[in-house]
DNA sequence: GGACAACAGTGATGGGCATCACACAATCCG
DNA sequence: CGGATTGTGTGATGCCCATCACTGTTGTCC
């Protein structure tokens, strides 16, 4: 249980929130775990409280009556998901599955809203991870608009060393992360067969490589330039 | 002055602020008034603070290194804009630029955090405000992903109508509003000629009319059917 | 009220990318 | 350890929609 204080602790200070907040946010906390492939809800679901994910990930998505899958997020340890239903009492906006087997925490709505009723800061600290996501949201959407197929993968591959890259020497940047071509292809919008393609002209190229099963961006610097609206 | 007052109430409760805290706000409030075409203020630029609009309207946007333009929104009376940049210092995301003559209110950011931090419910309001806009990104998202072109138009029309409609007898929609093709064609992220034959195959059908320069939804139902993911 | 500019309709053309259709790894598992 | 299931590479085909190239139409401002 301390263990568990202390996992939040980090998780939220993550995000960049003040270390007695944490505490207190961790208190309200109830640990649970879930196995790849679990829901935890979809959208038009209440919204009844929100996730801090200390281990494993998560994707954010939506599904078109076709069943065609956009992925809008692919969240790592440290991130919080389903905050906005939390905020404006709507209903779940999105589908959040789980891909790894994962350790989170949930935070009920209710006891969410004591606390930050008491501690504002906290309403502080939401409104900067909410304007991330927009930011992000409109960074996606301007991709959308604007850029080739090449250019929304090299965002894809960009976002996803955000969260899950670890560098290794000189600006090379691993993405310790298991990746198949769909998922990038579901996060880019765009057909599994082409992100084959462009990612194997980079390979070629030796703008990135695949290590042990894992991408690596050998050449951030040439994807930042492909991804430039 | 009082009359700015007056109108400032009005402005932040259309947003559902309560009236008290409204007129708060209002206080802070510095008016001034903008020409069309007028630039607020543009992507990377210090964000100093906010506008809420109270007559006129104004197009939020982004830019490609070719010029091409996507808007993320048309906004009108009663709306908050450039709220972001005052929640997480960072530079301001978008451009944004005065499509109509319009008497905005600008609110510096210092002020306005000092206020927030004195009335907390105030950050619960701009936390519903940011949820809808990130909600309704995600929308349009969806609908860029999914959507072929009829249908990302029809959201786009049903979306002017939440902000500019007028309910006309049964079920029709007036959107009181002076358009132009090539405004929906950069809401909806398509050529100005594929609109215009769109919007044509729906006045022959009866969907939608053009009243004295306005268009009208004549079948929202079909519409919304056409823009069902 | 005529001249100019902005907006609107419509065909023709072509390209980017989704889709289909498989061969070929790789990985999981009883 | 084969056999199945899942992921990957690559060509061929076609369609949606951007683009080009106009003509027609509606304003608007001396």
């Amino acid at each position: 249980m301390v263990e568990l204080q202390r996992f939040l602790e980090n998780s939220f200070s993550l995000e960049g929130l003040s270390g007695d907040l944490a505490s207190g946010l961790a208190a309200l906390a109830r640990p649970m775990s879930v196995k790849p492939g679990a829901i935890l809800f979809e959208s038009g679901d209440p919204g009844n409280g929100c996730y801090a994910i200390l281990e494993g990930s998560l994707k954010v998505s939506i599904v078109s009556v076709e069943g065609d899958e956009q992925f809008l997020a692919v969240m790592g340890p440290g991130s919080i998901v389903g905050e906005l239903a939390l905020l404006d009492g709507r209903a779940r906006s999105a589908n959040v599955t789980a891909l790894k087997a994962s350790r989170l925490a949930f935070i009920d709505k209710h006891a969410f809203e004591r606390f930050a009723d008491a501690n504002p800061a906290v309403y502080r600290h939401m409104l900067s991870i909410v304007g991330k996501r927009l930011r992000q949201a409109n960074d996606v959407l301007a991709a959308r608009s604007f850029l080739p197929l090449p250019g929304r993968v090299a965002q894809t591959l960009l976002q996803l060393a955000e969260t899950f890259g670890k560098p290794v020497e000189k600006d090379r940047i691993l993405i310790h992360y298991k990746l198949s071509q769909s998922d990038i292809a579901n996060m880019a919008g765009a057909a599994r067969e082409n992100v084959s393609r462009v990612l194997n002209d980079w390979k070629r190229a030796g703008t990135i490589s695949r290590i042990s099963g894992y991408y690596c961006l050998e050449k951030p610097d040439l994807l930042k330039q492909a991804s430039v609206l």
